[in-house]
DNA sequence: TATTGTTATACTCTATAACTATA
DNA sequence: TATAGTTATAGAGTATAACAATA
């Protein structure tokens, strides 16, 4: 329920005219965005794409590059179209993400005979070396992946976030 | 190995340099992105707010600005930095939506007495009602919310992602 | 001098549609 | 005609620093 905070039109910020409290102070209140999924995510991942990014300052790729190229690693000849697909990107965005990749030789594009319309993508040795020299930046149950919770809390989140967005345990956790 | 073997001869993304099978097919393994939380931190909030901005395309308010909103009704009189630090939002970005939020009467800006640097918020009528009309779209345990989870696991999920962002159980719970 | 908010600018992402080439 | 990818362009969102007013 929200019923709270009535016509409090004219507030005067810290001279109280009505019995709401005023947040001068600090902390300030949430309310029922608490209970909302989705403000949660988005706090949870800017606090999340914060650290991300203070890290990647030291490292020539980013997190979303970081990635990427480990999907192109992990599934070398995946076309390019599904990697998009599967990680929500936009083919157009893609092209460029993937080119950028290209020019660094970190992984080949190929266009395979069968289809000479689609592009195959596979991991390179200088591709290889950035996701070895990345992996503990951004990789894992990383502490500064944590936020506040202790290890068996994270693994019960990334379940339940797997579980929410349809990435079920199935795929190559027992080949 | 699966043995679709009709393209994947002469498809030279298959033969590679390595021994990984190829995923020329549909599903692609996410390996141990999987036990990533920045990374299914970001797949699920991307999930999120694609159904978010399919919604807010049927009322005039997006859902970051119906989390402003929601925070200044809660909030009556809050300082505008201290909002814009609540939500990790910059201060120049803050000031544009105010300012636009006041530009539609949605909100009502006063510099106090105390301390005439700042600026304080208040909802005004048309503010109240925008946030009415948009509850039922961006609101609560929403089924556009729950991704593939029932509602306990839901709330389950909020509970951590709560703890995970130092969003303790403490506020406004029990006033 | 430090703080609060504003302005101006630039840069990164993203969205969209038109285009090429293959099928 | 449909599909895969590319290109080009515009828009939203965000970061940065310089600035004004106040403390």
């Amino acid at each position: 329920m929200q019923g709270n905070a009535d016509h409090a039109d004219h507030a005067k910020c810290a001279a109280s005219s009505l019995g709401e409290p005023v947040q001068s102070g600090e902390a300030l209140s949430f309310g029922d965005l608490r209970h909302n999924t989705g403000f949660l995510l988005r706090m949870a991942w800017l606090q999340v794409s914060e650290r991300l990014e203070e890290r990647s300052a030291s490292v020539p790729l980013t997190a979303a590059e970081y990635t990427i190229l480990r999907m192109i690693a992990q599934s070398p000849g995946v076309r390019q179209g599904h990697l998009a697909q599967a990680l929500y990107i936009k083919p157009a965005a893609m092209t460029r993400i993937i080119r950028a990749f290209e020019d660094r030789a970190l992984v080949a594009r190929e266009i395979p005979d069968g289809d000479r319309r689609t592009v195959c993508l596979s991991i390179r040795p200088a591709g290889r070396a950035a996701i070895d020299r990345a992996r503990a930046l951004f990789g894992g149950l990383a502490e500064h992946e944590r936020g506040q919770l202790d290890a068996q809390e994270q693994q019960q989140l990334n379940q339940l976030l797997r579980r929410f967005c349809g990435l079920e345990d199935s795929d190559s956790e027992l080949p």
